[in-house]
DNA sequence: AATAAGGTTGACCAATTGGTCAGTCTTATG
DNA sequence: CATAAGACTGACCAATTGGTCAACCTTATT
């Protein structure tokens, strides 16, 4: 039930306190990335409101008067979270680049997109219930760092556009057929489950999923042709 | 439908009264929506958990107690609101039928589809947060009936390749990539809203939607030179 | 050893909530 | 009117849960 760990430090002289709080700050990374990780797969399965913060901290391993030692309040780890989430998704965005192709950045962001899905469920499907249930526990500040990163890409796609690379598109409407596409077999698995009659999804789904979607929207804004 | 009405033995005394008479089945009806439609509401924001029937029963304009006479338990009201929207998830998926030509059912369908989505975002919603949750109240017997509607519709869809109308696909894919295109707007209505920077979505923008996806799915298809 | 300071937790509390129940109200029928 | 059956509800209860707190533990420093 500890987070105990294996201390017993091979140099444990005790001389310099600085070593001591580079312990202590290692625990506290440590035990702030479990109740994250225990935050992200309790929270995916049951939503805000479902989720308790005895069921996170009994995951993490920790005590629930711990994860509150951590984080004050239920909402305070739930942010935590969605933040840490953000990033993953913003980080996505990255392949949509003014100094690519467009039909090389669509096929490799549908596939990172695709990809992440895959590898990180627990952060897409929290993604996707947090945005059907209104973005209820986004603050100004993430609204508006959502805002910035997508008119930026808003305005290299209307680049590709003038250069005359792409066929004129409404950049914000293609972004969100692109965001469904790319994380609905992630979002909806239980639906793809039940419909494949299958009790998991595997790699050659997504790499299915992968290869219709690339074909499908590069052939569709007509960028195929190179 | 099924709302099940706990009828009690009355009929033990040998003779049936029939004390229901049409004004009370009328108010039963009519209570029945009320709750179904606030139930829709209220858990399409907050989720399973989230929602209290003491919430809903004053929505529905009734006292929770009444909730509890019509709808046992909250997973029954919350199962007769899924069934519901089983019935519209189904009707949609008309669309796609044999003896139409693949270009038309698919065009039909997307927007048949995004229209439901503007017109019943709750629904919609519902419908998304169960399956991001995992499915969890969904009995086998609605398993069953989603997976065999949508076999249908594969089979559907492998005529046409058959018939050489369309280039072979696979049709589940396909079917996710449509759903997953069709619903988005309703589905992430806070993130499409925090991007375009609006305080509602207009039936222009799911106009739009239906537009651009319509576009990429025929083209990216091939099936637009007809 | 003594001290200090942060880390950890069991026990506990107040509020919420799903569900129950006894009693009341309404209305068709005899 | 009297009856009976269903419709309806306020009051109530047991379980759950977010959050608190005093006590205890661990460890570096003096």
């Amino acid at each position: 039930m500890k987070l105990k760990t294996e201390k017993t430090g091979a140099g444990v002289d005790g001389r310099q306190r600085k070593r001591v709080d580079q312990k202590q700050v290692l625990m506290r990374a440590q035990n702030t990335e479990k109740l994250l990780k225990a935050g992200e797969r309790v929270f995916s399965i049951r939503g805000f409101d479902g989720a308790t913060t005895a069921e996170i901290a009994k995951k993490a391993g920790v005590s629930k008067s711990t994860l509150h030692y951590y984080f004050g309040t239920k909402e305070e780890i739930y942010e935590a979270v969605m933040n840490r989430i953000l990033d993953l998704w913003v980080s996505a965005l990255e392949e949509i680049d003014a100094d690519v192709e467009p039909h090389v950045a669509i096929q490799n962001y549908v596939a990172r997109k695709i990809e992440y899905s895959r590898i990180y469920p627990e952060p897409t499907r929290l993604w996707a219930m947090e945005m059907t249930g209104g973005a209820r526990h986004f603050q100004a500040e993430l609204r508006q760092r959502v805002f910035d990163i997508v008119e930026e890409k808003c305005n290299v796609i209307d680049g590709w556009i003038a250069a005359g690379k792409m066929e004129p598109v409404n950049p914000h409407h293609l972004l969100f057929l692109l965001w469904a596409s790319t994380q609905t077999l992630a979002e909806d698995a239980a639906q793809a489950e039940m419909v494949l009659k299958k009790s998991a999804l595997d790699k050659g789904d997504f790499e299915d999923a992968r290869q219709l979607a690339t074909r499908i929207f590069l052939r569709g804004l007509n960028l195929n042709n190179t």
